[in-house]
DNA sequence: TAAACGCGGATAAGTTATGTCCACGATTAG
DNA sequence: CTAATCGTGGACATAACTTATCCGCGTTTA
């Protein structure tokens, strides 16, 4: 039935820090969704998510454009991820326990209950995993991938 | 912006597989969703997935319900999640880096990219900690947080 | 002064999540 | 035999969310 689907705007963000991890100067909204193929006026919402999460800065006027804030090794997956995403955790408890004839009495729901905390560990391996890769690493394996070329030839195009 | 939510049929699938731990008999939607203060025919298409997923047995007829199909100790959170959820992974790439100016060659494209990977890695991580806890420990934890009189007093309204 | 750019809000279409309803066949109590 | 209970699957309805698009505004620079 439903599936537990991340945003796809994530995919888009990631993309768009390896870019700017490459980048020597800002790069404006239009170049990244131009070099990604994507549209450029919902990108620039994820962007501006982004920023508000303070992984980029931006540059208002002619020749503005994002950046990022730190170094591409400071910045991690899970930062790009929750920013986009979001900060709540996937499992959100309804309290069911509560309802019915015969409810969990007030003291026992003092904490949460054990399917609650499953749920909160497993999304704490999950962003732990998250954590442990950023987009410097990214770079990495884009250039293993893809071949030493590809970034100066992005740099090129950038500069058009 | 959009966050990555579980269906909130989760919540229901596990406290239900608890319940139907500690009966003696084939417990109806009808009973299941009374107990737990929740919609009846809502919690029915949870219960059939479920069953698709071969998590419980259902008898028809009378005096019919659902039962599990195995130990409780046999049964992982994460079967519960995967069965409500669905198969597919929360990251769907859609191989945006075949786009644009410079799209990636379809030698370098054989294989996920590095993000893909960094994805699966994180929701295998995920799976492992689901896959750590078994209805049989949730119940455990319930007679620990709410009493051992607990699920007497379940088994014995269920009885009514 | 005009063009390029980021920012935020309003808006809309498409999709998903949530929930209801009903007709059907199976089973069992009376 | 008959009526009540129960699971199954499909159709249906509605709310919520995702995925955009557009516009006016202020900023910066050629
Ligand atoms: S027992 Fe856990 S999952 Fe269930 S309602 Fe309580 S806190 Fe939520
Ligand atoms: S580089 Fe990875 S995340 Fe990006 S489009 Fe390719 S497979 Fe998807």
């Amino acid at each position: 039935m439903g599936d537990m689907k991340m945003s796809g705007g994530v995919e888009w963000a990631v993309h768009c820090c390896v870019v700017l991890s490459q980048a020597e100067g800002p790069v404006p909204t239009q170049r990244l969704a131009e070099f990604h193929g994507i549209s450029r006026t919902y990108l620039a919402k994820h962007l501006q998510q982004l920023s508000r999460a303070g992984l980029v800065s931006s540059t208002e006027g002619r020749v503005g454009g994002y950046r990022l804030t730190r170094p591409a090794d400071e910045i991690t997956v899970l930062d790009v991820v929750l920013a986009i995403e979001g900060l709540e955790p996937a499992f959100r408890c309804t309290e069911i326990r509560q309802n019915g004839p015969l409810p969990a009495s007030p003291t026992a729901c003092k904490r949460p209950c054990g399917v609650n905390r499953v749920m909160q560990a497993a999304e704490q391996a999950w962003r732990a995993a998250l954590r442990e890769v950023t987009i410097a690493d990214l770079a990495v394996t884009v250039t293993k991938d893809a071949g030493p070329q590809t970034f100066v030839r992005v740099r090129e195009w950038l500069a058009t």
